[in-house]
DNA sequence: CTCACGCAGGTAAACGTTTACCTATCCATC
DNA sequence: GATGGATAGGTAAACGTTTACCTGCGTGAG
């Protein structure tokens, strides 16, 4: 049986109110003797306040819940650790739900953080939007990071990433390093983050003259798996000298197909990442990619949140931010 | 204003305890009718019950807590991902904390969990001894991963790697192949698991009759920044045909090591990993390793827990795996 | 002497559930 | 016609906190 407050207080001598009076450093009129005396008794029984009955009525758990869709993608990997280690500098701790992309699991991750009493919930990329209604009802602030997101009042930020710059960054260094027919590998091709991707891709090519082939075109998921089977079915169809992958992750699975295919990397076919995960310079073949600063997202995910939290009233945010190209070896 | 039990009560015009029961099925003296009108108002109010109250009177909150030393490290973020999922599938949840292999973290993990009453706790190799007292008055169902552990009554199970083994056959494998000067690199040499691995690298080479030089050991960390500064100050100090690294992380940045000193990977020196991390397959150069199966550790490691919230008396389980050798193209 | 106020602390309700135990009705049995 | 066991459901306490409001007491001003 863990210590309660009321161990405290008798043991003090005093009512359980003062002690939580004391713990809640609301404690102006108790006296130094009683404040010293209960400190004391909180070392001695290691006392630690249970949570669950503290935010059954504050209403409050300083909990944040982050919704992925993949945490194997090393990309939410850095993302859920900096919302993490960002939460926990400002007093919150998080709660991590993986939704593998499913419409149904996101749902019932959102119900089930919304049973635990999160004071907000931090939605990562994924590819479907989310139920509106479900989102409505809940009232939970909610930051929402590189997806569309209904406009709803709770809605307490939104974090994104100039996809399309930096979809046209990728193709334009492709192009200015000479590459005529390039492949263009992205995620869901319903989801608004791969239609802006897209048309940066496809803005490089217009603005150099080109045209762009559909034959050159996979969209299905961001995982290494999708990038492996893209570049299986590219290789098959048509031919092409680099290779646009819209996350590291794609990119990897790209050099395996490339691979296997006795293509070599920047040789035969150059290839270009978008994430800048951690991974990618210790691939033996360091990776070409557009940097992300994944930490800083994560960290003003969080950031914005507790603002929120802080002060509803405070203005939306909404954070757009600007990828930039990093050259390694794979270009 | 979330619903509450008390609104489906008004509304089916029966009291709060009834629709309690339904709810949990203890329903046998309850009338069909009553039943499905209780039921009917659930689906219509998107009634969810709130998990805080509940784990407060019933002292259970169907949570696993989770604790890793670095969640960035590939191996830990399977193991957490394959916990998780196992988790799910048995009507639990996770939290997730991350300890940065610090003990001080570690423990204000410790007590942050246990103030939120999660029902257990899995413990993941990290490389200090826990505070058996805390462990001990927090009573929490534990299980241990990869770790020494002081054998308490709430230990639940215990999950291990045969790290002896695998480090023999890592050593095995690399002598075979004709290897007379390998490294050793691997994390805290304070902990066991690093031990461990040492007295297998250790008896490989007393089989075949080669000395252990101990210029070739470098002990420090399990990640990847550990695995290239080991390689740096290896390569400044003596000479070595072949690397054995007891994580793969550590080979990664092994690797990046080896090729800022223009040393080709295998040809001019070869490198096993531990784990075999989803990743290992996706480096340009696909890694040999030890495969581990993460997975199904992490799986193993719920169920025990589960098995054991579910029937303290059940006898201890202590679980050693297997390693196996899985080639690849880095030796 | 009264009043008001500052001080130190106590009282009890509230948060949303669960659950042990109680009540009331009905029907069959002796 | 009393007893008793199903059946259907209600009552209220409990979980461990927080917090609005109350109670004395002492003291200084009027």
């Amino acid at each position: 049986m863990a210590t309660t407050i009321k161990d405290i207080a008798r043991q003090a001598g005093v009512s359980a109110a003062t002690v939580s009076k004391v713990l809640n450093r609301k404690d102006q009129f108790i006296s130094e003797e009683t404040r010293e005396k209960i400190w004391s008794l909180v070392k001695e029984l290691d006392y630690t306040p249970n949570s669950i009955a503290r935010s059954l009525i504050t209403r409050s758990s300083r909990v944040i819940g982050i919704i992925v869709p993949d945490i194997l993608n090393a990309y939410f990997t850095e993302l859920v650790r900096a919302c993490d280690q960002a939460a926990r500098e400002r007093g919150y701790s998080t709660i991590l739900c993986n939704s593998d992309s499913d419409p149904a699991k996101e749902t019932s991750h959102l119900t089930f953080l919304a049973s635990h009493g999160v004071d907000g919930i931090v939605l990562a990329a994924s590819d479907l939007i989310p139920d509106a209604r479900l989102l409505e009802k809940l009232r939970i602030p909610l930051v929402s990071m590189d997806r569309e997101v209904p406009d709803l009042d709770c809605l307490a930020a939104r974090i994104d990433t100039d996809y399309e710059t930096g979809a046209y960054l990728s193709a334009s260094h492709l192009i200015r390093n000479g590459h005529r027919r390039i492949a263009f590998v992205s995620g869901n091709p319903l989801a608004s983050n791969t239609r802006i991707r897209r048309a940066g891709f496809e803005r490089a090519h217009c603005e150099a003259g080109l045209p762009v082939d559909p034959d050159l075109i996979e969209c299905g998921a961001f995982n290494h798996r999708f990038g492996l089977m893209a570049t299986r079915t590219l290789l098959d169809r048509t031919r092409f000298t680099a290779m646009c992958c819209m996350s590291d992750m794609l990119a990897m699975g790209a050099m395996v197909g490339l691979r296997e295919h006795g293509l070599s990397v920047p040789d035969d076919c150059a290839v270009m990442g978008f994430d800048n995960i951690y991974i990618a310079p210790l691939l033996v073949r360091p990776l070409s990619t557009i940097e992300r600063r994944i930490s800083e997202a994560g960290s003003l995910a969080i950031g914005a949140m507790i603002d929120f939290l802080d002060d509803p009233e405070r203005p939306r945010r909404t954070v757009l931010m600007e990828p930039t190209v990093i050259l390694r070896e794979t270009t």
